[in-house]
DNA sequence: TATTGTTATACTCTATAACTATA
DNA sequence: TATAGTTATAGAGTATAACAATA
């Protein structure tokens, strides 16, 4: 069993260093957690199922939001329609998703997975959650979802469609 | 007073998209709560003194521990040696930072923040963590402590040196 | 033989600008 | 006049490969 390494308050860590001027900087330590969760994604769902970061959230979202359109997808991920076109572009090349006009508003597309894609972001999230939950454990149960509730507390600090 | 919206479960923050299936994936909400964290470092730090996140980062810990060498930050950040070698190049093109070789390793470069680094690194610390307690009062200071305890958590959880 | 740092190069990611179609 | 989406283009950010110097 690898040494657990006790959180050591003040250094970085890895490479020892100091930063307790980096301590209650918090996209700092977002950024040093999102190293940890962005390893465990390419692990587990990146390099399994060729896929991006963004791709699959956006697939989920579009599978947990049937008739959704692009615009609301990229208010959502604070990414710019042009971004979110090319990446729903490459969902539909590979047969996840499915574009098809809106009726009510026909500027808009009304976006769908198909079974093949509701699969993979099933597979997919199953995938991540458990390799996170294994990855994590020094993080009670409690703890993780204490957190989840913090970051969302402060992802909804965003100022309101500032665009 | 602009409305405070009520953090409500399981739906984006902005545009309104359901979200239940990334509930539990950590790296999404990390990225979610990253958005807001980015745009308060560039509003607060970035534009201002015209500096990016990873050079801020990086000023910050050579200010923090002086002699130090470009290999260990590249291990604290998770960035690669030539990476490193480029956000350093421009630090000390701007007078922020000096290098010089080490006595004890003739390889390694001892790096220091020079006097007008050090003042930058401060005021510009300074400013982002006002900003962040400005925009985050939806968070009390308990929380908010909480909350960069468990994010340290999951960052100590990185696969000692893996490269 | 491994490690530190550098240079050169290439790729990935994301944004801005300009446009079309619809509202 | 504003919004949804697209295309084309450009830039930021970061990595891989190959090398030099030192350990």
């Amino acid at each position: 069993m690898p040494a657990k390494r006790a959180p050591r308050p003040d250094v970085t860590p890895a490479g020892q260093l100091a930063e307790a001027k980096l301590h209650f900087v918090l996209g700092y330590q977002l950024a040093q957690a999102a190293i940890v969760t962005n390893g465990l994604f390419a692990r587990h769902a990146g390099k399994p199922f060729a896929l991006r970061p963004v791709e699959y959230t956006v697939l989920t979202l579009i599978a947990e939001n049937p008739g959704g359109s692009q615009a609301r997808l990229a208010r959502a991920l604070a990414v710019t329609a042009p971004h979110i076109t090319a990446i729903i572009d490459r969902l539909e090349a590979r047969g996840w998703i499915a574009r098809g006009r809106s009726a009510d508003d026909r500027r808009s597309q009304a976006l769908q997975a198909t079974q093949l894609g509701e699969e993979l972001a099933r597979k997919a999230t199953q995938a991540i959650v458990d390799g996170e939950r294994a990855a994590l454990s020094t993080l009670s149960a409690g703890e993780q979802m204490i957190l989840v509730e913090l970051l969302h507390k402060v992802a909804c600090s965003r100022p309101a469609a500032a665009g």
